[in-house]
DNA sequence: TCTAGGATTGAGACCGGACTCACATCGATT
DNA sequence: AATCGATGTGAGTCCGGTCTCAATCCTAGA
């Protein structure tokens, strides 16, 4: 490949140290800047290290520190800009303290996360970040754990693990902006979300992630103050891809006693959720809520600009990784630690139920059955 | 940390070796699948991995395989969904063969750049694809491919360097997306990025982009073969944070003889264009024309639906891993290089030029100066 | 029964740095 | 002038694997 001939061998420091004139020892010293060097010895190794553009091998450096000044970061999908974001402050906030990031992605796929978590640890990172697909699969970062290495969960917990962990209070958002919801009139609230379940949803179903079951309590937590039954049909999970969650919209918006308001579970599955209720030439807010979680930019670009609940992912991506870096250099946890809170983002995309509605208290009550 | 003592040491080769009673050479060509091993040891020694729960240490493996499996990617801004889908495309792909992924953000800094490049090289991966923060400085570039290790560049070509590149032909696709805004009327086509330029943009000025560079030619050569000449003081670089570009889609729109067209150079760029034109009270298209590069999902929400240049961003990024993954492998390069082509969507954002506007052959001529 | 040749096996070198240890050197102290 | 602590310095070990090499085992063919 290369001009001159094979397999170009790296310059290492014996190479230095031979052009130096100086042992193998004393050119490590010089070049690692650490023990006892003379001035002399020191400018004689860095000039022969210049001269042969000597780099040293960080691989060879990390087997016998022990360190690879290296993170692993685990995520359900980067393409989401969720995660492109919360990466972005991983990354930076690694950067300034001198690590790399080594990226993986499971598809959120537990199986794939298993195996990713294992090849991380295999390549020797100093600690991980894992948005965890599984809240109740865990014995792979219990295993983490255990061993001491470094972990901290992002946006999601673990089933029982005592984690550091950076996520937000999805119930409580959740229950703030269905209260939101229910003053506005909406009793036949929906809420589609790709989560993968066994089972159609109901009470006590054990869901697989944490800010799901989260939010699901605490809409029905609302619901329940409010003297209201909780709609579990409308609740939707398995919104696998785009063209399910457009089935599934199209659904609860021309089912009898259909949803008035539509809660899209993340910034993708939005995409399409809107996509449908244009499809159907429904117009919002006015047929109409939509709500969605995330704050993404071209939310305030549609017409109506998006209700939404926005994360500070930025800045929990900053903090995972603080963390994270505070438990490998061995320092305490933030003293009290850090409290992260959506908010409830009000623009054009949530109005009053209609009026052509069924009223909610008494259904029409026409047909038999 | 850990709950039981010290720095728990891993488990090696040689402990597996002991507990298996056969010697470390032994036990690592079970545990390696290399080499002669009965049937007898093989067994034995496996079982003493499971019971130990062994993990090989793939520094130490790499070290003396010379190989990491392990790619680097650099970067300008992964928080920018381009880059998202690009890296999805290349992760996917990596992992399918085997190679993890090492990320790094540059910010369009080449400074950063030549940094991470740097550490990239000294942590030994196996190769690297750059998405290049410009198409002069190139020198780090050149070395790494003078070493004779596997590079691809991404996105943007290096000045002069002879390099495996995927990346489209943008002056073709300027050229026809500004030969459809002359059809359709507009003459004062306003072009803005964020590329950092020392001077304003003038013919023949030397651009740190090749992306961009190529672009202003396709545009150029639409306007000279159509006999028209191109407004250079529309063309508008440095349009740095979401705040400038505010401030200059509001210049252009505002300006005497304003731009009846606006072109976004990115998705991002996008969003505050948009939302300028949405605070000047524009219409689209009647009283504004609107295109943008990167087809992302939201552009079809917006009312209307934006025009949008779509570029294959994920199958660019699944091209450029299998390039770099054939070269490390030693394999030449895929036959006909494969090409990629942007392609103009027609969709809402762009219609005739407003009968109001000054009429483009003749200024209305009022005003002095 | 004897032997050639392949299958096994263990000792030890090696990858490229970091680091320990024992042995100089040297100016300063008394 | 003898002594002491603070550098300087080089030889060699170690990290945890891979891999070479020579020695040992076995078994089929003569």
């Amino acid at each position: 490949m290369s001009s001159d001939g094979s397999r170009r061998r790296d310059v290492t420091v014996a190479d230095v140290a031979k052009a130096a004139q100086v042992s193998k020892a004393q050119a490590a010293r010089a070049l690692g800047n650490y023990g006892a060097v003379s001035e002399d010895v020191r400018e004689r190794v860095l000039a022969a290290a210049e001269e042969l553009s000597y780099r040293p091998n960080e691989l060879a450096r990390s087997m016998n520190t022990g360190k690879s000044n290296t993170i692993g970061v685990v995520v359900g999908d980067i393409e989401n800009p969720h995660f492109g974001l919360a990466t972005r402050g991983i990354t930076d906030t690694a950067k300034k303290s001198g690590f790399n990031v080594i990226l993986v992605n499971t598809d959120e796929n537990t199986a794939a996360e298993v195996e990713a978590v294992r090849v991380l640890l295999d390549k020797r990172v100093d600690g991980l970040i894992v948005a965890p697909a599984s809240s109740v699969e865990t014995e792979h970062l219990q295993r983490v754990h255990d061993s001491g290495r470094p972990l901290v969960l992002l946006d999601r917990t673990a089933g029982g693990l005592d984690v550091e962990t950076i996520a937000v209070d999805m119930a409580r958002i959740s229950y703030e902006s269905t209260l939101y919801l229910l003053e506005a009139g909406h009793r036949r609230i929906a809420f589609i979300s790709t989560l993968k379940a066994e089972a159609p949803y109901g009470e006590g179903i054990q869901l697989d992630s944490s800010q799901i079951s989260d939010r699901l309590d605490g809409m029905r937590r609302a619901f329940a103050e409010s003297g209201l039954a909780f709609a579990e049909d409308l609740v939707r999970l398995n919104a696998g891809d785009a063209e399910s969650v457009r089935r599934i919209t199209r659904e609860v918006l021309l089912m009898r006693d259909p949803a008035t308001a539509v809660v899209a579970s993340d910034g993708l599955i939005a995409l399409s959720v809107v996509e449908a209720i244009q499809e159907l030439g429904l117009s919002v807010p006015a047929e109409v809520s939509f709500l969605m979680y995330d704050d993404f930019a071209w939310t305030r670009l549609t017409t109506p600009p998006l209700t939404v609940i926005a994360q500070p992912v930025y800045d929990m991506g900053v903090a995972a990784a603080e963390a994270l870096i505070r438990q490998i250099e061995g320092r305490p946890p933030l003293a009290p630690a850090p409290e992260f809170s959506a908010t409830l983002v009000r623009r054009g995309s949530v109005g009053a139920v209609p009026v052509a509605a069924d009223p909610p208290g008494e259904p029409v009550a026409v047909q038999a059955m």
